[in-house]
DNA sequence: GCGATAAACATAACGTGTTAAGTATTTTAT
DNA sequence: ATAAAATACTTAACACGTTATGTTTATCGC
């Protein structure tokens, strides 16, 4: 019997998704030379003015974007040779590196962002509102269900952040 | 007003769960050096034995396998040194190159296909299948939404395949 | 206090994503 | 029949994903 047809694979299946929703994003984000994980980084640093601080630490920002640690040192100098975010080293721990928007930066989202607020409006007007709910319920449960029964499944030892074996 | 929290954005939950989702794949596939995306390229040829023509063009290859063909035509040239795949030009035009499953790549295939459908079941076991069910056919539909909408909200003309304006 | 360990990042190396440009065939138009 | 356009790739360049390794600073054990 032939194994399971690979076009209705899981990973497949959120992978086209995920391009469809990325070809609303990504010309506009184009336009600004800024790429999706930038983008991720902006935003992140720009929520963050709203909360107590607005430096915010690479580890944390690297958890709040989902990057990983070796490609948000990448993005970030890259950001800084722009001057849309600043580093400053922490005094209390000279091994951390805060990161901020600075004013063009601030600038830049201000600008981008109602346009991204318009194509997301435009894709929960398409798919309808109840069904985007329901599929992030989903995606969540699924995410969740899979992360803690992770160790169970690896054949290797491997660290996982969250979970003491 | 703060702009929609983005950690509640459809990329970021569509990423986040494709990742968990990889979790149980990658380690796998790790062990016998397969790259996630090889790994689709060598499922796709194995496919092809089952149906008419085990010889399959780059250009099919690549639709089949959601790569881009630049992709594509990196790894099968690195799987082509592996003796994994096999290339051949094609007697009625030159330019088309048709790619099969040599031996020893049916032969790795056979070897790990049990385990990647082990893995999916314990994934199919944990979320419940009726759920996966569904899920898939969420972002079937959304794929397809905004598929056909794309075209309707890009700033500058680009090329639709499939979609004829 | 001082050596060992850990933490916070940076760098390296390789594969992939993506756009642009190049090459070689085939088809089309005249 | 031949120049022009299209097709099927390949190559190039740059950013990102991922693992491994390096570097610096802080902390822990004694």
């Amino acid at each position: 019997m032939p194994i399971r047809e690979f076009r209705r694979s899981l990973p497949m299946s959120l992978l086209r998704a995920r391009e469809a929703v990325m070809k609303n994003f990504t010309p506009h984000l184009r336009q600004h030379d800024i790429s999706t994980q930038q983008w991720r980084v902006l935003r992140a640093l720009f929520d963050a003015i709203d909360s107590d601080n607005p430096e915010v630490e690479m580890t944390a920002l690297s958890e709040q974007c989902f990057l990983l640690l070796p490609s948000l040192s990448r993005i970030i100098q890259n950001l800084e040779k722009r001057k849309l975010v600043e580093r400053r080293i922490s005094d209390k721990d000279q091994r951390r590196s805060m990161i901020s928007l600075s004013k063009s930066g601030i600038k830049l989202v201000d600008l981008m962002a109602p346009q991204s607020e318009a194509r997301y409006a435009h894709i929960t007007e398409v798919f309808g509102y109840g069904k985007l709910e329901l599929l992030y319920e989903l995606l969540e449960e699924l995410t969740d269900k899979l992360t803690v029964t992770e160790y169970e499944i690896s054949d290797e030892e491997q660290s996982l952040p969250g979970v003491k074996a």
